[in-house]
DNA sequence: GCAAAAGTGTTCCTTTTACACCCATGC
DNA sequence: GCATGGGTGTAAAAGGAACACTTTTGC
């Protein structure tokens, strides 16, 4: 019996965040058949010798510009047929980043990166829907026993931000007092001296996370409901 | 450049559960090197034009005799040298048996099948001890938002096997009044009209799941903090 | 009648929700 | 001075935790 080929892949899912145009996904467009020309996530085939998380970075890296800190698992897809030509198993990760840090560019297999707002996606090449879907659907999970937004927002950001960014992730308003007051309880963000203003209205008090407290929320988890 | 040989393995983290014994866990001997002897969890290499799904149930059948009818993929595992002799990338799954619908028998790679009591575990082949804590800590994560119970209990059980489950499961005390009160408010249990008496005490209700119901909370989860 | 397990209810406390008024700024 | 967003507190409601007594059986 001879061996099976299963190409293996990687591909990721990468969000980015700004206060004023909600959640974004990074994309590429696909330089080479199939699906020329169609966008798809960044991604491509894992070397022999290399970790997963490695491939990923590397991938990522290539064909957009953007290198990630925070990355994590997601799920494997392996339909025999998500590939038309070959078959090819991927094992899909999905990060976080701030869009500011980074200015894209395309290259190796990609004729361009961009980021596309979250609720008005393109068609996308092979089962990356089912991908995206299920990222999306993880993140709206996360968020609940884990702390998300050091990740996605600047070092220093007014408090409105990170409220903005939950009720953007979660899809639904959530009143900007009980929220304060339960996320302040959690002690994990430092209030600045600084103060910002931003168009009309009262200036806010910047925030920081507690870098040593995210960190334990990230790796023990916390109860978040709201 | 040539294709990596990259290849593609499934591995299955069968979970049981005895009300008397507790939870245990289904794991093969090994027929054959690397690790002959030793045991591991059942699994194999994927075939070029089946599912990761298939190929899980396949081997674990072929190996164990077991079929599993609620299996979810965990995790994928595919760190360089994680098996000796060359790369290969595996997709754990995890799945929850009733012990006593089973009679195990060994074959093709595997020299024995045995459940192990979660908390009395062999020494694992590869790297399937981490595979292993991968699940058990998915098991605990997992009963906070969805149901589990239906696929490790038999038909009809007496509530405290169910509570059991729970103190098993989460290895702590459940108040017993409490859970009681909190699982029937999901209304997912139908009581029955037969008693049953096992050893000395008063006999209890059977119950047993409202199938519908379950599924329901299996696809959209819940929140059940105890 | 004693030990063991099942059935049931109440109180207290914590957490969550809903909601309103004042404050600092830009224009 | 008015529109805009930021800052803060309180009361009512819901949910969770703690806890004790009665019932039915086996021996």
């Amino acid at each position: 019996m001879s061996l099976p080929t299963i190409r293996l892949a990687v591909d990721a899912v990468v969000f980015g965040y700004d206060p004023k145009e909600g959640i974004s996904v990074l994309l590429i467009q696909r330089k080479y058949d199939p699906f020329k020309g169609g966008w798809a996530l960044p991604g491509g085939l894992v070397n022999e010798d290399e970790s997963l998380e490695h491939a990923v970075e590397r991938e990522l890296e290539e064909e957009t510009g953007v290198k990630v800190d925070y990355l994590e698992q997601l799920y494997t897809f392996g339909n025999p047929g998500r590939d038309p030509r070959n078959r090819v198993v991927a094992v899909a990760y999905y990060g976080l980043v701030k869009k500011s840090d980074f200015i894209l560019y395309a290259a190796t297999d990609a004729d361009d990166a961009k980021w596309f707002h979250w609720d008005e996606l393109p068609e996308l090449a092979f089962d990356h829907k089912d991908i995206l879907e299920t990222a999306i659907k993880r993140l709206r999970g996360k968020i609940r026993y884990e702390p998300i937004g050091f990740e996605l927002l600047d070092d220093k950001f007014p408090f409105s931000d990170l409220h903005k960014l939950y009720e953007n992730v979660l899809d639904k308003e959530v009143d900007r007092r009980n929220f304060k007051k339960k996320f302040l309880q959690l002690d994990i963000l430092t209030e600045l001296e600084e103060k910002v203003s931003e168009g009309p209205g009262r200036p806010g008090s910047l925030f920081k996370f507690n870098q040593e407290k995210y960190d334990k929320f990230k790796k023990e988890g916390f109860n978040f409901e709201i």
